[in-house]
DNA sequence: GTGTTTCGAAACTCAAGCGTATCGAATACG
DNA sequence: CGTATTCGATACGCTTGAGTTTCGAAACAC
């Protein structure tokens, strides 16, 4: 929208409303200090508007000129977390879970990326529509991926035939994160082989 | 400690104290009621000693006179959740981990039971104190339970040599706490064989 | 009966936070 | 320059809820 700091460009479509622009910094600053501390407390219900603007630098007028409430800040500032989603690859499927599973794992360690889980999980009842836009923008396309990933394994015959799909993909999302969760794998601690390890247990089994 | 309902029985130990005796109904309607109220809600922010009060017909000095704040209350009601834990078994590895499983997929579908597993998980930071007691009681038994017999299993080769516990530990109870959460299983639909399929499917892996 | 304690209900104080309004200063346009 | 809009700051009214206090009634012991 807006080219410089202070400064709207101005387009065909709007020539320009007149009087003071808005500040693109502003903007900038509330969502960023929105999503630092959504990722830095645990619920929805602890944010408050005082502390956003406090945290940014910025007047309540501000934010409220911009979004009418609360949920209207969130959609757009999780909006923003693009989460580029997961690459397409090809070799084998073995690799391609892998790759899938270190995704995973770094979203899961970022502190921004994983209240966006949390909230999916806990919010669904007090913001309905905020969930369900994570749902179609994050969920969905990362379990359509790996079911699709899982159903060409078994083509392929690298997975086991009569696979239960949804069986396996809360096998290995669920054990991505709750691996990360009970043994306490930080942003740096998380070794670059760990998916590998992950996705070659699921792999073999624990049978003999 | 109470034994008809208004009544208490003088113990040896204390003479009674003289003037009406707290009334034992009261206080598990107010018990009830909490973990009714939380069951319902998601957090813990959201839940009023006044909401309690009101659920369990009683004034809110019935509370105060019994626990001096909120967190306090907490812990004796999330206390009184026995979660008979995991009965010992032994017959062979495998039907002792669909035992196990069983236990988690129950928890998990019961509104009272999932709560604490929510708690546990999001609110460390704001009750420290809470959080702990449950780690200790309800999941630092499991994990042990669980690696014991994940351990065993090595041991006997009915489980693959050189198993990474931790990370079978995860696979496990991250699979049925995933899948519960994503199939929307509920409590009267979760099926008796849903253990056995989620313990084989484990053990057998995803490849061929 | 008297004395003591608890009961539920209601009123109270205090703090946090939402959303609005108002202020002087700043930044644009013409 | 004047006009229009936004800026940050501050104050306001309002609601919610914690924790306390007061009240008359009730339940015990003596």
């Amino acid at each position: 929208m807006t080219t410089t700091d202070e400064t709207q460009a101005a387009g065909a479509q709007t020539p320009r409303p007149a009087g003071r622009p808005r500040s693109a910094r502003a903007e900038r600053a509330i969502i960023d200090a929105t999503l630092d501390l959504i990722a830095e407390s645990v619920g929805l219900s602890e944010l408050s508007i005082e502390a956003i603007a406090a945290r940014a630098g910025v007047g309540k007028t501000t934010i409220y000129r911009r979004w009418s409430n609360k949920e209207d800040l969130l959609v757009d500032a999780l909006s923003t977390l693009k989460t580029p989603l997961p690459p397409v690859a090809g070799v084998s499927v073995r690799e391609d879970l892998v790759v899938y599973a270190q995704v995973f794992l770094r979203d899961a360690c970022d502190a921004r990326n994983r209240c966006v889980m949390n909230i999916a999980m806990n919010e669904a009842e007090r913001h309905p529509r905020l969930v369900e836009r994570i749902r179609q923008a994050t969920i969905e396309p990362r379990r359509a991926a790996i079911t699709a990933l899982l159903r060409r394994g078994v083509a392929t015959g690298e997975l086991r035939a009569g696979l239960d799909v949804p069986l396996a993909m809360a096998n290995l999302v669920g054990t991505v994160m709750w691996y990360i969760r009970t043994e306490g794998v930080d942003d740096h601690t998380v070794s670059s082989d760990l998916a590998e390890r992950i996705v070659d247990h699921l792999l073999a089994g624990l049978g003999p």
